[in-house]
DNA sequence: TAGGAATATTCTTGTCAAGGAATATTTATA
DNA sequence: TATAAATATTCCTTGACAAGAATATTCCTA
């Protein structure tokens, strides 16, 4: 798993903007305004999550919409499943102590 | 989502850390010698996962176990679920695509 | 092609975090 | 209870990064 994007997402800013970009493509003006930013940290965010992968642009006419990119998302969520399996053994715990509470094994 | 989150994964040796973490629980001690890390630095990065909710501790004798704490991966996992819809879709279009291919549909 | 809109980049400053070194703290044991 | 083992904390230095301000760049349009 790359460091990069956890780094890239380690900022309240960024968070915002992916979280804005999830309901459409926009560009770099309408995410400053939304979010109340200032047009040249706005871009320079925009270039992290770039860099990152978590993010890509679109020329259009003299405005660049930029996208979520779903590669990077991807990556956590692969990176992801190797935790799955510790917590879904907790479960089976729990379902352990479910038929328990249901009779239908014995505590050990 | 957590921004304190990601900002504990956003460096390597705290990523290495947690991946030692999933095969098993363990000292300080091993950590750091498997890591090739000293003592003190691994309890700086063990303090900023703990902080972060990521792992938790455990006195044994005198020393400390830590292990993974499932919580807050769940969290990113649900975090992530907001953004397997965009996925999702692309891949509705690879489907598509690939019914194109085997001549089950017309190209648009 | 000049002007303006949209966006990117540079420069500076302040803050924060990582790493190294040294030391403090806690707990077990002789 | 003194000592050693395991771990945590403090202090210091350095590098990275966010924000603000100013400026540069790109691209459209009159």
């Amino acid at each position: 798993m790359n460091e990069q994007t956890f780094s890239a997402l380690a900022d309240s800013n960024r968070l915002d903007i992916i979280d804005l970009l999830l309901t459409q493509p926009q560009s770099v003006g309408e995410i400053a305004e939304k979010l109340e930013l200032n047009q040249p940290q706005t871009s320079k965010h925009l270039k992290v999550l770039n860099e990152a992968g978590l993010v890509e642009v679109q020329p259009e006419a003299n405005r660049r919409i930029y996208k979520l990119k779903a590669e990077s998302f991807q990556e956590i969520d692969r990176w992801l499943d190797s935790y799955r399996k510790m917590w879904e053994a907790r479960m089976d715990r729990l379902d352990d102590y479910l038929d328990v509470l249901q009779g239908k094994k014995p505590l050990n």
